[in-house]
DNA sequence: ATTACATATGAATATATGCTCATATATTCA
DNA sequence: TGAATATATGAGCATATATTCATATGTAAT
């Protein structure tokens, strides 16, 4: 039986399924961002922070304070939460307050909220 | 100026707005369920599988070949999702395919690519 | 039974990542 | 200018994780 000319170790038990997928298929970058979205969802204290700042915006003192960590921990994850423009901030002397930069923030919580519920 | 109580070092600045907030948090277990929701989301091998999956149920060969990886990676891989329930699967004979276990998944996927695009 | 094939899985390795610690930067106030 | 405070960040460490490799399991056909 013939091989397939990927780098993969299987034979290809229905080439018309593989082919016609493949065709719809976004873009390999387009994947890639998807997953490094969700990698920032990814992880219990950034989902806390983003939980936090649905109801108010909050600066970095205060979201230690609520989630028992340091600063610098907060500091460095609002950082990628800041990278993922999932969050952006405003600066009012010393202190920094960052709120939710993006309305889908919302529906994927929702999403994963909807998904983690029912069982 | 007094130092709160939990395990972070700074001091708080808006002590209304951590005890609101604080108030309104889901439960601690519910918030690490959600990130490891998304922690399988966060990898694009797992995104691709998820993506291909929601056009038709495949077999663990041909997503294998789909992706030009080896077998045993995706079968790695779709226990994850598994786990997670976001694929179910049925077997027949040698051959076992995998769909989709959940309407989340697509509306979850619709608003990530709904952020990774609009920039 | 034996062979072939599709899939699953345990161990090992390489890489990624979250937190800590120390320190830098930015802003305000005396 | 200097001290105090809020935040940011680089380096290091400990842990998590994706893939590979070898092998086990399950099913069908001869």
């Amino acid at each position: 039986m013939k091989r397939n000319d990927t780098a993969c170790d299987c034979n290809i038990i229905h080439r018309d399924v593989v082919d016609r997928v493949s065709k719809t298929m976004p873009r390999e970058e387009t994947l890639y961002d998807l997953a490094e979205l969700f990698k920032v969802f990814g992880d219990s204290t950034r989902i806390k922070i983003l939980c936090a700042l649905q109801q108010q915006e909050m600066c970095v003192c205060d979201i230690a304070a609520l989630l028992g960590m340091t600063q610098s921990a907060i500091s460095h994850q609002l950082r990628i939460l800041k990278q993922a423009r999932l969050v952006k901030y405003r600066r009012e002397g010393k202190v920094v307050y960052y709120s939710l930069d993006d309305e889908h923030v919302s529906n994927i919580f929702a999403q994963g909220f909807a998904h983690v519920s029912h069982r």
